[in-house]
DNA sequence: CTTGACCTTCCACCCTAGTGGAAGGTCCAC
DNA sequence: GTGGACCTTCCACTAGGGTGGAAGGTCAAG
Protein backbone atom coordinates (compact mmCIF):
# COMPACT_ATOMS: atom_id res chain seq x y z
CA UNK A 1 0.00 0.00 0.00
CA UNK A 2 1.39 3.53 -0.60
CA UNK A 3 1.22 6.15 1.94
CA UNK A 4 -1.65 7.93 0.25
CA UNK A 5 -3.66 4.66 0.49
CA UNK A 6 -2.51 3.86 3.86
CA UNK A 7 -3.61 7.69 5.41
CA UNK A 8 -6.56 7.45 3.54
CA UNK A 9 -7.77 4.36 5.40
CA UNK A 10 -6.70 5.75 8.57
CA UNK A 11 -8.32 9.10 8.36
CA UNK A 12 -4.85 10.92 8.72
CA UNK A 13 -3.10 13.03 6.35
CA UNK A 14 0.20 12.04 4.46
CA UNK A 15 2.20 14.30 6.47
CA UNK A 16 1.13 12.87 9.85
CA UNK A 17 2.07 9.21 8.36
CA UNK A 18 5.50 10.33 8.02
CA UNK A 19 5.51 12.46 11.26
CA UNK A 20 4.75 9.45 12.89
CA UNK A 21 7.81 7.54 11.03
CA UNK A 22 10.50 10.35 11.83
CA UNK A 23 9.07 10.45 15.62
CA UNK A 24 8.93 6.49 16.00
CA UNK A 25 5.57 5.73 16.39
CA UNK A 26 5.56 3.83 12.96
CA UNK A 27 8.75 1.98 11.74
CA UNK A 28 9.94 2.86 8.52
CA UNK A 29 8.32 0.88 5.52
CA UNK A 30 10.17 -1.01 2.80
CA UNK A 31 9.90 1.04 -0.63
CA UNK A 32 9.00 0.43 -3.91
CA UNK A 33 12.05 0.26 -6.43
CA UNK A 34 10.81 3.85 -7.44
CA UNK A 35 11.52 4.92 -3.77
CA UNK A 36 7.79 5.09 -2.98
CA UNK A 37 6.90 4.13 0.44
CA UNK A 38 5.11 1.10 0.72
CA UNK A 39 3.33 -0.43 3.61
CA UNK A 40 2.29 -3.69 4.74
CA UNK A 41 -1.75 -3.33 5.54
CA UNK A 42 -1.19 -4.47 8.76
CA UNK A 43 0.43 -1.13 9.22
CA UNK A 44 -3.43 -0.26 9.50
CA UNK A 45 -3.49 -1.39 13.00
CA UNK A 46 -0.97 0.65 14.46
CA UNK A 47 -2.29 3.49 12.82
CA UNK A 48 -5.53 2.87 14.32
CA UNK A 49 -4.14 2.52 17.81
CA UNK A 50 -2.42 5.61 17.10
CA UNK A 51 -5.71 7.37 16.31
CA UNK A 52 -7.78 5.75 18.75
CA UNK A 53 -5.24 6.79 21.75
CA UNK A 54 -4.97 10.07 20.74
CA UNK A 55 -9.19 9.88 21.05
CA UNK A 56 -9.21 8.84 24.48
CA UNK A 57 -6.80 11.87 25.19
CA UNK A 58 -3.62 10.41 25.33
CA UNK A 59 -0.10 12.19 24.09
CA UNK A 60 1.90 10.94 21.16
CA UNK A 61 4.52 10.15 23.75
CA UNK A 62 1.92 8.09 25.95
CA UNK A 63 0.98 6.49 22.68
CA UNK A 64 4.49 5.27 21.88
CA UNK A 65 5.54 4.14 25.86
CA UNK A 66 2.49 1.60 25.01
CA UNK A 67 3.62 0.59 21.36
CA UNK A 68 7.36 0.16 23.00
CA UNK A 69 6.07 -2.24 25.70
CA UNK A 70 3.89 -4.06 22.71
CA UNK A 71 7.45 -4.46 20.74
CA UNK A 72 9.23 -6.05 23.54
CA UNK A 73 6.30 -8.85 23.29
CA UNK A 74 4.65 -7.98 26.49
CA UNK A 75 0.97 -7.43 26.89
CA UNK A 76 0.68 -3.70 27.35
CA UNK A 77 -2.40 -3.56 29.82
CA UNK A 78 -0.78 -3.00 33.18
CA UNK A 79 1.15 0.15 31.46
CA UNK A 80 -2.04 1.23 30.27
CA UNK A 81 -4.29 0.66 32.98
CA UNK A 82 -1.52 3.13 34.81
CA UNK A 83 -1.11 5.85 31.30
CA UNK A 84 -5.00 5.76 31.75
CA UNK A 85 -5.03 6.47 35.15
CA UNK A 86 -2.21 9.11 35.16
CA UNK A 87 -4.05 10.64 32.21
CA UNK A 88 -7.43 11.24 34.93
CA UNK A 89 -5.06 12.51 37.13
CA UNK A 90 -3.71 15.14 34.88
CA UNK A 91 -7.06 16.31 33.64
CA UNK A 92 -8.53 16.66 37.02
CA UNK A 93 -5.41 18.69 37.49
CA UNK A 94 -6.33 20.84 34.42
CA UNK A 95 -9.75 21.07 35.20
CA UNK A 96 -8.96 22.35 38.82
CA UNK A 97 -6.44 24.95 37.43
CA UNK A 98 -9.35 26.60 34.46
CA UNK A 99 -11.73 26.42 36.97
CA UNK A 100 -9.95 28.26 39.59
CA UNK A 101 -8.84 30.58 36.87
CA UNK A 102 -12.50 30.78 35.61
CA UNK A 103 -13.19 32.48 39.19
CA UNK A 104 -11.11 35.09 39.32
CA UNK A 105 -11.98 36.36 35.92
CA UNK A 106 -15.85 35.73 36.99
CA UNK A 107 -15.05 38.30 39.75
CA UNK A 108 -13.07 40.89 38.12
CA UNK A 109 -15.94 40.63 35.23
CA UNK A 110 -18.58 41.12 38.30
CA UNK A 111 -17.19 43.97 39.19
CA UNK A 112 -16.72 45.43 35.77
CA UNK A 113 -20.16 44.92 35.45
CA UNK A 114 -21.62 46.39 38.87
CA UNK A 115 -18.88 49.45 38.36
CA UNK A 116 -19.42 52.60 36.75
CA UNK A 117 -16.72 54.10 34.14
CA UNK A 118 -16.43 56.82 35.99
CA UNK A 119 -14.39 55.66 38.91
CA UNK A 120 -11.99 54.59 36.81
CA UNK A 121 -8.24 56.11 37.36
CA UNK A 122 -6.25 56.82 33.93
CA UNK A 123 -3.77 56.31 36.00
CA UNK A 124 -4.26 52.99 36.44
CA UNK A 125 -5.25 52.31 32.80
CA UNK A 126 -8.58 50.39 34.54
CA UNK A 127 -9.80 49.81 37.65
CA UNK A 128 -11.28 46.74 36.73
CA UNK A 129 -7.55 45.20 36.60
CA UNK B 1 14.89 54.31 35.88
CA UNK B 2 16.79 51.83 34.47
CA UNK B 3 15.62 48.54 33.04
CA UNK B 4 16.56 46.53 36.27
CA UNK B 5 14.90 49.15 38.92
CA UNK B 6 11.70 48.67 36.46
CA UNK B 7 11.71 45.28 36.27
CA UNK B 8 12.37 44.68 39.97
CA UNK B 9 9.59 47.40 41.13
CA UNK B 10 6.80 45.56 38.82
CA UNK B 11 8.16 42.42 39.48
CA UNK B 12 9.02 40.64 36.31
CA UNK B 13 12.07 39.85 34.57
CA UNK B 14 14.41 42.30 32.42
CA UNK B 15 14.05 39.96 29.58
CA UNK B 16 10.23 39.94 29.98
CA UNK B 17 10.21 44.12 30.23
CA UNK B 18 12.21 43.95 26.76
CA UNK B 19 10.19 41.36 25.18
CA UNK B 20 7.05 43.76 26.14
CA UNK B 21 8.44 46.29 24.45
CA UNK B 22 9.37 43.97 21.29
CA UNK B 23 5.87 42.81 21.09
CA UNK B 24 4.48 46.43 21.27
CA UNK B 25 3.04 45.93 24.72
CA UNK B 26 5.64 48.56 26.32
CA UNK B 27 6.72 51.82 24.01
CA UNK B 28 10.23 52.30 23.37
CA UNK B 29 11.90 54.47 26.09
CA UNK B 30 14.39 57.02 25.93
CA UNK B 31 17.91 56.00 26.11
CA UNK B 32 20.86 57.34 28.06
CA UNK B 33 23.70 58.62 26.54
CA UNK B 34 25.27 54.92 27.12
CA UNK B 35 22.74 53.37 25.37
CA UNK B 36 20.97 51.95 28.42
CA UNK B 37 17.13 52.35 28.54
CA UNK B 38 16.06 55.16 30.62
CA UNK B 39 12.24 54.40 31.64
CA UNK B 40 9.90 57.33 33.25
CA UNK B 41 9.01 55.84 36.39
CA UNK B 42 5.67 56.22 34.72
CA UNK B 43 5.82 52.92 32.66
CA UNK B 44 5.09 51.24 36.15
CA UNK B 45 1.75 52.29 35.93
CA UNK B 46 1.44 50.54 32.47
CA UNK B 47 3.74 47.33 33.10
CA UNK B 48 1.68 46.84 36.71
CA UNK B 49 -1.84 47.10 34.35
CA UNK B 50 -0.46 44.23 32.17
CA UNK B 51 0.86 42.01 35.65
CA UNK B 52 -2.63 42.31 36.66
CA UNK B 53 -4.20 41.98 33.48
CA UNK B 54 -1.75 38.60 33.25
CA UNK B 55 -3.11 37.69 36.92
CA UNK B 56 -6.67 37.84 36.00
CA UNK B 57 -6.11 35.17 32.90
CA UNK B 58 -5.88 37.80 29.92
CA UNK B 59 -3.82 37.26 26.94
CA UNK B 60 -0.73 39.26 26.07
CA UNK B 61 -2.76 39.96 23.01
CA UNK B 62 -5.96 41.04 25.34
CA UNK B 63 -4.16 43.19 27.19
CA UNK B 64 -2.69 44.80 23.94
CA UNK B 65 -5.77 45.15 22.99
CA UNK B 66 -6.91 47.25 25.61
CA UNK B 67 -4.01 49.43 26.06
CA UNK B 68 -4.30 50.18 22.20
CA UNK B 69 -8.01 51.48 23.16
CA UNK B 70 -6.35 53.22 26.06
CA UNK B 71 -4.20 55.04 24.04
CA UNK B 72 -6.60 55.97 21.73
CA UNK B 73 -7.78 58.48 24.84
CA UNK B 74 -10.56 56.17 24.99
CA UNK B 75 -12.20 54.70 28.61
CA UNK B 76 -11.37 51.11 27.95
CA UNK B 77 -13.86 49.74 30.87
CA UNK B 78 -16.35 48.71 27.82
CA UNK B 79 -14.01 46.94 26.23
CA UNK B 80 -12.47 45.14 29.07
CA UNK B 81 -15.90 44.19 30.49
CA UNK B 82 -16.56 42.16 26.78
CA UNK B 83 -12.76 40.59 27.16
CA UNK B 84 -13.80 39.32 29.99
CA UNK B 85 -17.09 38.12 29.46
CA UNK B 86 -14.82 36.45 26.20
CA UNK B 87 -12.72 35.04 28.30
CA UNK B 88 -15.24 33.68 30.42
CA UNK B 89 -17.09 32.36 27.87
CA UNK B 90 -13.64 30.39 26.39
CA UNK B 91 -12.76 29.21 29.62
CA UNK B 92 -16.25 27.45 30.01
CA UNK B 93 -16.04 26.03 26.38
CA UNK B 94 -11.98 24.39 27.45
CA UNK B 95 -13.32 23.29 30.82
CA UNK B 96 -16.08 21.72 28.96
CA UNK B 97 -13.96 20.18 26.55
CA UNK B 98 -11.74 18.76 29.20
CA UNK B 99 -14.50 17.52 31.38
CA UNK B 100 -15.73 15.54 28.22
CA UNK B 101 -12.25 14.52 27.28
CA UNK B 102 -11.85 12.96 31.03
CA UNK B 103 -14.95 11.14 30.79
CA UNK B 104 -13.73 9.05 27.97
CA UNK B 105 -10.61 8.47 29.76
CA UNK B 106 -12.51 7.56 32.46
CA UNK B 107 -14.50 5.10 30.64
CA UNK B 108 -11.69 3.57 28.83
CA UNK B 109 -9.99 3.27 32.42
CA UNK B 110 -12.80 1.88 34.08
CA UNK B 111 -13.21 -1.17 31.10
CA UNK B 112 -9.35 -1.35 31.29
CA UNK B 113 -9.39 -1.86 35.06
CA UNK B 114 -12.59 -4.60 35.37
CA UNK B 115 -11.29 -6.22 32.24
CA UNK B 116 -8.85 -9.55 31.64
CA UNK B 117 -5.52 -9.14 30.44
CA UNK B 118 -6.15 -12.37 28.12
CA UNK B 119 -8.99 -11.23 26.46
CA UNK B 120 -6.12 -8.02 24.38
CA UNK B 121 -6.01 -9.47 20.52
CA UNK B 122 -2.50 -8.96 19.98
CA UNK B 123 -3.73 -7.55 16.48
CA UNK B 124 -5.74 -4.82 17.87
CA UNK B 125 -2.34 -4.24 20.39
CA UNK B 126 -4.79 -3.24 23.15
CA UNK B 127 -7.91 -4.04 23.46
CA UNK B 128 -8.39 -0.98 25.84
CA UNK B 129 -8.07 1.58 23.77
C1' DC C 1 3.64 14.61 -25.25
C1' DT C 2 1.48 16.47 -21.70
C1' DT C 3 -1.46 16.83 -17.81
C1' DG C 4 -2.49 15.61 -13.29
C1' DA C 5 -2.29 12.80 -9.39
C1' DC C 6 0.78 10.75 -6.82
C1' DC C 7 5.22 10.40 -4.42
C1' DT C 8 10.09 12.06 -2.45
C1' DT C 9 13.04 15.20 0.68
C1' DC C 10 13.93 19.17 3.40
C1' DC C 11 13.12 23.45 5.63
C1' DA C 12 10.23 26.59 7.80
C1' DC C 13 6.41 27.91 10.53
C1' DC C 14 2.25 27.94 13.73
C1' DC C 15 1.27 29.17 18.97
C1' DT C 16 2.43 31.29 23.98
C1' DA C 17 5.23 33.80 27.02
C1' DG C 18 8.95 34.21 27.69
C1' DT C 19 14.05 32.04 29.18
C1' DG C 20 19.15 30.97 28.38
C1' DG C 21 23.29 32.16 26.84
C1' DA C 22 27.06 34.32 24.11
C1' DA C 23 29.74 38.30 23.10
C1' DG C 24 30.55 42.61 24.28
C1' DG C 25 30.00 47.62 26.46
C1' DT C 26 29.69 50.64 30.96
C1' DC C 27 30.16 52.13 35.40
C1' DC C 28 31.56 52.21 40.26
C1' DA C 29 34.31 50.90 44.07
C1' DC C 30 38.42 49.09 45.92
C1' DG D 1 43.32 48.04 36.86
C1' DT D 2 40.28 44.79 38.01
C1' DG D 3 36.16 42.55 39.76
C1' DG D 4 31.39 42.53 39.72
C1' DA D 5 26.96 44.29 38.73
C1' DC D 6 24.76 46.28 35.38
C1' DC D 7 23.47 47.02 30.51
C1' DT D 8 23.30 46.06 25.09
C1' DT D 9 22.06 42.97 20.95
C1' DC D 10 21.03 38.76 18.72
C1' DC D 11 20.04 33.92 18.21
C1' DA D 12 18.18 29.73 19.75
C1' DC D 13 15.07 27.04 22.32
C1' DT D 14 11.05 25.36 25.05
C1' DA D 15 6.22 21.84 24.06
C1' DG D 16 2.84 19.53 20.89
C1' DG D 17 1.21 17.99 16.78
C1' DG D 18 1.55 18.57 13.12
C1' DT D 19 0.88 21.83 8.42
C1' DG D 20 2.63 24.48 4.14
C1' DG D 21 5.37 24.89 0.48
C1' DA D 22 9.31 24.36 -2.72
C1' DA D 23 11.76 21.57 -5.92
C1' DG D 24 11.78 17.58 -8.08
C1' DG D 25 10.73 12.35 -9.46
C1' DT D 26 7.11 8.73 -11.29
C1' DC D 27 3.36 6.82 -13.44
C1' DA D 28 -0.99 6.14 -16.07
C1' DA D 29 -4.38 7.98 -19.16
C1' DG D 30 -5.74 10.66 -23.05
Amino acid sequence: MRIGEVANAAGVSTKAVRFYEEIDLLPAPARSANGYRDYHPEILHRLGFITRGRRAGLSLSQVREILALHETGQTPCAHVRETLHQQLADLDEQIAALSALRATVAQHHHIATAGNPNDCDPEQICSYL
